[in-house]
DNA sequence: TAATCCATGTAACGGGTTACATGATTGC
DNA sequence: GCAATCATGTAACCCGTTACATGGATTA
């Protein structure tokens, strides 16, 4: 039991998915490729986390659709409860800034710009998912959802991808406005 | 030549090192242990993008210590001017906090809590890091180093670091604010 | 007609962690 | 006496990406 395989299961804490579901819906928290989980989810459903419907569609090529079984939730307690590992950023960018002075003035400049609009691209994302999060059946109807609401770790996540995400925006304008005018 | 690679030529272009400190000395931008690091710099020695001298010490271990050579150089401008690849961020506590409506209130507020703490320390380790910065012989004495300075990039990964940590403990401090109270 | 989406899988490879291995010095 | 720091290396393993493989439906 790996981590990524604690992410699938917290996905299906919410609800039922096909792997390709899966895939998609676990890259903003768990980057991982299609060839990658598809073999997990035959792992832990031979381990018995997780159970498995051959669901046919017209139109559609057939899909295998996973539910969390018993077993399946009794370890996502036990996992909550966990330290979990400090948080891990890899990002070239930084490396690059680390030894910007031997960068051409140019260089520097398209990368950092090159990152703000990356932020701020992002930011009409995370604010898309906020609108996507409210208009949802489930979402409550006064104020936001509380803490043993189904959307409550949605809506803290979407609020902390906002959150970083307007940090560093600000770093990179904050940056560039230190180097040197363009010509 | 990995992103990895790249990082160690970056660090090497402020300045000699051993392999020992290089491990050091990248972990806060590209985590690697020692096990990945001497063996890649053995490659890139065999392949002539640094060079290699032994130096004896007393009452230490004799040390390797790598400089850059043109061909690193070179390496390094050329790396600059290619796109960079996005940042990957992860962090199983994410994970955790997706599925938190189905967590006890104390396992919640714990980990929550937790995290604010790391968050706390963090900022006290950048805000030495700044002081170091500016305890150095090479910080201009008036203000900040200019873009061709070479502590610039170390200050602007420590400004991003306080920035991105503030916005990480932010999010903590609101996020508790939403859970019941303790009983 | 070519690309994209849905949907699942395997194989090969490179990246990264853990463990094995050694050994002197310094501080608790 | 025990742990940590400095200093280097190898081997086994797991994690993650890229590439290989298939195929119908929709869209540009």
């Amino acid at each position: 039991m790996n981590t990524l395989s604690y992410g699938l299961l917290s996905l299906l804490a919410q609800s039922s998915f096909s792997g390709y579901d899966l895939m998609l819906r676990i890259q903003p928290f768990w980057p991982a490729k299609h060839s990658q989980i598809y073999p997990l989810l035959a792992k832990l459903e031979k381990e018995d986390y997780i159970s498995c419907e051959l669901v046919p569609q017209r139109d559609k090529p057939d899909k295998k659709v996973y539910s969390l079984t018993a077993k399946g939730k009794e370890a996502l307690k036990a996992w909550f409860d966990q330290p979990a590992a400090e948080p891990a950023l890899r990002d070239e960018m930084m490396l690059k800034v680390f030894c910007l002075s031997y960068a051409k003035n140019e260089s520097a400049r398209n990368m950092l710009a090159g990152r703000l609009a990356y932020h701020e691209e992002r930011h009409q994302t995370y604010e898309l998912k906020l609108a996507q999060l409210r208009e949802k059946p489930e979402w409550p109807e006064e104020g936001l959802p509380s803490p043993k609401h189904p959307l409550f770790g949605a809506y803290l996540l979407t609020r902390k991808a906002i959150m970083t995400n307007e940090a560093n925006r600000a770093w990179c304008e904050w940056a560039l406005s230190l180097l040197p005018e363009e010509h």
